[in-house]
DNA sequence: GATCAGGAGATTTTT
DNA sequence: TCTCCTGATC
């Protein structure tokens, strides 16, 4: 696992006694028996809380075996059991932490069977489901333009995060869209099931459906899990709050942290209801408030309170501190992304300089991962250290994850979407009709086509073997005998190699490596992962072939953050807002603070998602303990409107805590924009200029059609249709558009 | 029936 | 900028 940045107060790390706790933290770690909820405000030492009380269950002589603490990210659950080692001691090491993925992958392992499934199978990430989703539609004769396969996808995991089953969800489907997607998503559940597979959503809900039908498993678990310690509950989704309970049924001993203002993954099912109606439904719940902020200066809690306080709903607290006032925020006006980068640069030059800040303690946030670009180029370019935190998408790889589905293919023979991607790769002659036949063949025979081809192979490996009937004609049929026999080679290798050797094997044995070779863009680069890809499966060498096979799978399918190459103890880090949930940073640069970018545009309908997009800049503040610089480009390229304007949550800080690093002069070209400090509303026009249908002239577009407009919140956009160059989306103030009749 | 080329569309946040 | 999809070609 890559080193990762310092948690809430790693600094001051201590003995295992209470003392040195404030009240309410002393109130937390001494309730040691029945429900606790923590309302832990951003940097009030919630972690320290945490391990505390892990030492006084162990102190009180709870096996650690018999503490199973849930985190949100394999990032947390890391830094979670180094701290409590940090304390406890390496005794501490047999607490069980783990993600909420990773503790039901475990029950999965052990007691899969009990509702009939194999405890070895594949595990479904996002790509994956939306290729089950059009699985699933084809198999349903369903062109996919009928809805989007990206929405039903979505519509599906929120449908499991709510523990609802195809059926259940059929019954309250409502219109078009969700009437469509109940058929699909009950397909979908077959096409799953077929291939032994599960998504995220279903690792969760099958691991409730153990805990509720198997009464031995269940009087296992409780046995096993007396006390139950659950951090950012206020991201937990309705499943896993069912799981929660679950567990916890037989004895209670449940204790939830978590902060409704760190809200941030409701887009993902997370419901706030579990934190807010906690004690209705532990009843004799008690409940902690931690409010004393350790980690901030005055102006940057100021900021951060202020931000947050214009929240519509939210539980009431107040952060406090007693820190010194701290520097004022600092804002960073630049012209656009590359010059943002720049600027941040100088920024970070200067506090180098002057006040010796280390680059280690230094972290550059944004809202998309696609914002990094610009920093990575120049620091690149300048050879600047940083090191991103997740994001790299490492698993989203073409070669990563045509190497891994050739790797599960050969674990589970049933997993259709691995076998149908690698079954071409490299270009065997099998297309898409050859495997649909293939399909259809599986389907009539009970076996699945990674069986088949198996099967083929062995046929023609026997030379009295009887004439079975095979549907397939003789090309197809010649080329899927040899994938068959490529397979049967696979295996025999999987089950005498190394799972890092075995790569190796398959990149070789495929012809895989031909394929990277003749890579038209980047065949350094490409090889570069899979080798990546090896070293990381090496970590599994010391199992049973076939066993670590498996255990790095699920790995790879649970961890989506690679560890960096090297360890960087001197690189600034980046991240987006959502990883810094939880981190904190002696300097922060928020970067990036737009309308249409921070609050997103796509929340900007949606009241709910606009306060999640506050909550998300109120986490980002809340990361820096000594200093906060936030910056806004006037110009973007990319996606949107290029004119950008300065983020409405810079204009909900006090002016005085305020000031500009660095400003641009007016030049010609840019629109003129009021100080951030100064600003309420941007002006906006109120009413459209130019009307659906009238003829306008552009200097460059020439002359053309308005087609449609709106008046957004700082300017009016209009779609032109131009005779020669065609349609055209123009912000108005920066068109020059010239009306003609 | 497979492959290729070119175009279109889409790009939030993550286990 | 990149991936997916479609349609045309071999």
């Amino acid at each position: 696992m890559q080193r990762q940045p310092q948690t809430d107060e790693r600094s001051d790390r201590d003995d295992p006694s209470t003392d040195g706790l404030n009240p309410q933290q002393r109130t937390a770690v001494e309730h040691l028996v029945g429900p606790l909820l923590v309302f832990a405000g951003a940097g009030t030492g919630k972690t320290r809380v945490i391990t505390h009380r892990v030492a006084r269950l162990i102190a009180h002589g709870v096996a650690p075996w018999q503490i199973l603490a849930v985190t949100f990210t394999n990032k947390a659950a890391n830094e979670m059991r180094e701290r409590i080692i940090d304390l406890v001691g390496l005794a501490a090491g047999g607490v069980n932490v783990g993600t909420f993925h990773g503790q039901c992958l475990r029950i999965l392992r052990r007691d899969f069977h009990r509702i009939g499934w194999e405890s070895d199978f594949s595990i479904y990430d996002a790509t994956d489901q939306l290729r089950a989703v059009k699985q699933a539609m084809s198999d349903l004769d369903m062109p996919l333009n009928t809805v989007s396969p990206q929405a039903v996808r979505n519509e599906i995991s929120r449908a499991k995060d709510e523990l609802a089953t195809p059926h259940e969800y059929a019954e309250r489907a409502e219109g078009f869209f969700q009437e469509t997607t109940a058929s699909i998503y009950h397909r979908y559940q077959r096409v799953l099931r077929s291939a032994q597979a599960v998504d995220f959503g279903d690792m969760i809900a099958y691991a409730v459906q153990i805990l509720r039908e198997s009464p031995e498993a269940r009087t296992a678990y409780h046995g096993r899990f007396r006390f139950i310690l659950v951090d950012e509950y206020q991201d937990t989704n309705r499943a896993q709050y069912y799981f929660v309970r679950e567990l916890a049924a037989g004895h209670g001993n449940v204790c939830v942290v978590g902060d409704d203002d760190q809200s941030i993954y409701s887009w993902r099912g997370a419901d706030i209801r579990n934190i807010l109606e906690f004690e209705d439904q532990f009843p004799a719940a008690s409940v902690v408030r931690l409010e004393r902020n350790y980690r901030s200066t005055k102006r940057i809690l100021a900021a951060a309170n202020e931000v947050i306080s214009k929240l519509a709903t939210r539980a009431p607290k107040t952060l406090w501190t007693d820190r010194a006032d701290g520097d004022a925020l600092g804002l960073v006006e630049a012209f656009d992304e590359d010059d943002e980068a720049q600027q941040v640069l100088e920024v970070v030059r200067k506090l180098s300089a002057d006040h010796q800040v280390a680059r280690r303690d230094i972290a550059i946030m944004y809202r998309t991962n696609a914002q990094s670009r610009a920093f990575e180029e120049l620091f690149v370019r300048l050879g600047v250290p940083y090191q991103l935190v997740g994001a790299t998408e490492f698993y989203n790889r073409k070669e990563v994850r045509d190497v891994l589905a050739y790797l599960r293919a050969v674990a589970n023979p049933r997993d259709l979407l691995s076998f149908e991607r690698m079954a071409n790769v490299p270009r065997r002659g099998i297309g898409a009709t050859t495997l649909k036949s293939l399909r259809t063949w599986a389907e009539q025979t009970g076996l699945a086509p990674g069986e088949l081809v198996r099967w083929l192979s062995q046929q023609a490996d026997a030379p009295d073997a009887v004439e079975a009937d095979v549907p397939l004609g003789g090309r197809a049929r010649r080329a899927l005998t040899e994938l068959g026999r490529v397979m049967r080679k696979l295996d025999t290798l999987a089950s005498e190699l190394p799972v890092g050797s075995l790569i190796n094997a398959v990149v070789q044995e495929t012809g895989y490596d031909d394929v990277l070779d003749n890579d038209p863009d980047r065949p350094e680069e490409r090889w570069e992962n899979v080798v990546e890809l090896a070293a990381a499966a090496g970590k599994y060498d010391e199992f049973e072939p076939r066993e670590g096979l498996q255990r790095f799978l699920y790995e790879a399918a649970l961890v989506s953050e690679v560890d960096n190459l090297a360890e960087q103890s001197e690189a600034i880090t980046m991240l987006t807002y959502h990883a810094a949930k939880g981190l904190e940073f002696g300097v922060v640069f928020m970067t990036g603070m737009e309308e249409e970018l921070f609050p997103h545009i796509r929340s900007h309908d949606d009241p709910d998602q606009m306060e999640e997009e506050r909550r998300l800049a109120y986490v980002g503040i809340t990361r820096a303990r000594d200093r906060l610089f936030m910056s806004y480009a006037r110009f973007r390229s990319g996606w949107g409107t290029p004119v950008r304007f300065p983020s409405r949550f810079l204009g909900d800080i006090p002016r005085e805590h305020l000031v500009y690093e660095r400003r641009l002069d007016e030049q010609p070209g840019l629109p003129p924009v009021a100080p951030v400090t100064a600003q309420a509303e941007p002006q906006a026009p109120t009413e459209r200029t130019f009307r659906d249908g009238q003829k306008v002239r552009h200097r460059v577009f020439g002359e053309g059609l308005v087609v449609s407009g709106k008046v957004t919140r700082f300017d009016e956009e209009v779609t032109v249709m131009f005779e020669g160059a065609g349609l055209k989306h123009l912000a108005v103030n920066m068109a020059n558009l010239e009306a003609l009749n």
